[in-house]
DNA sequence: TAGAGATTTGACATCGATGTCAGAAATCGT
DNA sequence: ACGATTTCTGACATCGATGTCAAATCTCTA
């Protein structure tokens, strides 16, 4: 007997098949004496449902779908780990989807992993999670989704988020308490509406301290080292340079790192930089990087634990959750105190 | 009807369902007629197979086992990338599940998803794939398995590999012909058999250029970014400092590249560093990195493409294939000539 | 043109679990 | 102690596909 089937443990606890499935999916209604003779077989047997079976006629997958821009990058890795040890603590199992919205088939992608996988929910990552025409097919098809960081909640069973803005806000502040004034913000591409967010904390936190903002320091990259890279020889080499960056990721902190590096500058002590995401890149940086940590993994787990929740399973219109995590600010290497004038 | 299924092809196709199944299957033996008549209504009404009524029928899952150890390494990003874009192609699907061999209950979780999802095969990525109670488990429940970079070929169906021999061979040499001749060598964990041949490269090189290696300079670190950093300082620190140092992969040779700059090293003036994988980070370093680009995502997709390969599906002890996917020397900013004396 | 052989096709059983529902057993109130 | 509840339990249908196998149809050959 290469595989056990339910009816192998029942025959051997002597019950019905239906009674070892009550056991299994630990429904009520089973005398506790038989119960436990159920358990005893199936460990004996070292008995395992059929996945396949069990979704075929529950109609429920016990598979969630992570959908992403760009599954290679740092952040997806950390999401995707979160995901991943949380639906394993849950006996779901988790199905990576990348996502190209600039491809030309990526709806029928995605419709076909709806229907053919049966997936009980979705979890959306950041940027595309704020595509309307995205979230719509889900809608549509009525399964349950999460949102990471989503700048609007529209339509979504739940959310997972944190507060960009208030982050931001924070890291100004800390470097308005080192006293520096010439602060230089870079930050993201417009489709991560999340960096727009960063930015707004950024201004508040300077227009409370009574700081004007010199608009040729705000500039927009895209994410990316490189960028970093270039809007950083960019701002240090003009003539009034900047005593911080504030940059909305670790990516392009890093490159700003590294420009700083090439045309000699002191990082900390001619130049503050700092990041957002804590990376692991930003630890491999030397000195390591100043930043905002955002709790991915912990966000990831969270969509998971509102998809597999009851509540959720029935009716993707029904109940809504939406969490906000708590974020840090990790002071590292790469600021101190402004220089003097 | 939300859903539809394939009786209802069937009945606006006017056909068996076992028709509409041999058609969808790509199976011979269909009229032409008929088969083009079948298609037809898949399309309009936008067919897709129930993949769990599917599997639990042929006994086949359509899935693969993405075995790893440390699923957020970069690494493991590429590897994975690599085979999730096959699997896709070939309309199967990934499950990553993460591997820890010094957890306590890994071979539970292994056989589980084993037997759970009836993978279909298994891949398994280094260092994990040299681990022979690891293997076993697959042997065991004759599930085709390929392994990746592995040391010995053992019970596998197929592995995919590059050469790391032939490769450090050729990095040495290159290090060789800018006029080195104090190298240092940086190798990984005892647990990385692929950086033993790295080493094992290194030598040959040597050997022949009829270099003696001085072993005070070979160090074995723990691959990864600190380790580079503290093995760095502790090469760059000494006597007789060495003109180049060859690291087993990128990260730690980034640790070291940082080091240099710490103590006012030019680089690649003073000193010339590579490493050894073609990580992203090794661009978004600066300068960026001399490295060997293993070709990652190729091996997984190879990896992909012979579990998917019939003749593998049916028995694990069958036919056997092993791919050795070409790397490359990738000259960028870290190394140049050796330094006069 | 009958009959052998090859090709097409569909009826039906099957994969391994869970949902439904009715009957059996236990508990309760009086 | 008896019927009315409540709690357990299992027979059977079902989920949506594919495998098996025999019947139907088509192609040839003599």
């Amino acid at each position: 007997m290469s595989v056990i089937t339910i009816k192998d443990v029942a025959a051997r606890a002597g019950v019905s098949a239906k009674t070892v499935s009550r056991v299994i999916n630990g429904e009520a209604h089973v005398r506790a004496e038989l119960r436990e003779r159920v358990e005893q077989v199936v460990a004996e047997l070292d008995y395992r449902p059929n996945a396949f079976a069990r979704s075929l006629s529950s109609s429920r997958s016990y598979l969630l779908g992570l959908f992403i821009d760009d599954p290679v990058s740092g952040y997806a890795a950390d999401i995707q780990h979160g995901a991943l040890m949380r639906c394993r603590e849950r006996s779901y199992h988790l199905v990576v989807e990348p996502v190209d919205l600039g491809g030309a088939d990526w709806a029928a992608q995605v419709r076909s992993s709806i229907t053919a996988l049966r997936l009980d929910g979705a979890i959306i990552a950041p940027p595309i999670c704020d595509d309307a025409a995205l979230t719509a097919l889900f809608a549509e098809a009525e399964l349950p989704m999460v949102l990471v960081a989503p700048s609007a909640k529209a339509q979504a069973s739940g959310s997972v988020s944190m507060d960009d803005r208030s982050a931001a806000r924070e890291m100004t502040d800390y470097l308005l308490g080192l006293g520096h004034r010439r602060i230089a913000f870079i930050q993201g591409p417009e489709s991560h509406r999340s960096s727009a967010r960063r930015e707004g904390g950024f201004r508040e936190a300077m227009a409370k301290a009574g700081i004007a903002v010199d608009e040729s320091t705000v500039l927009r990259g895209t994410f990316n080292f490189r960028a970093g890279l270039e809007l950083g020889e960019q701002l240090l080499s003009g003539p009034s340079r900047p005593t911080a960056i504030f940059a909305a990721n670790d990516d392009m902190a890093l490159g700003v790192l590294i420009t700083a590096m090439k045309l000699g500058i002191a990082v900390p002590e001619a130049l503050s930089i700092c990041g957002f995401d804590d990376s692991a890149s930003s630890r491999a940086a030397w000195p390591q990087l100043t930043t905002i940590r955002q709790p991915k993994a912990e966000m990831a787990g969270a969509a998971v634990d509102i998809l597999v929740n009851p509540q959720f399973r029935k009716q993707a219109g029904g109940a809504h959750s939406h969490l906000l995590l708590p974020h840090e600010l990790i002071v590292r290497g790469t600021t101190a105190s402004a220089p003097e004038r």
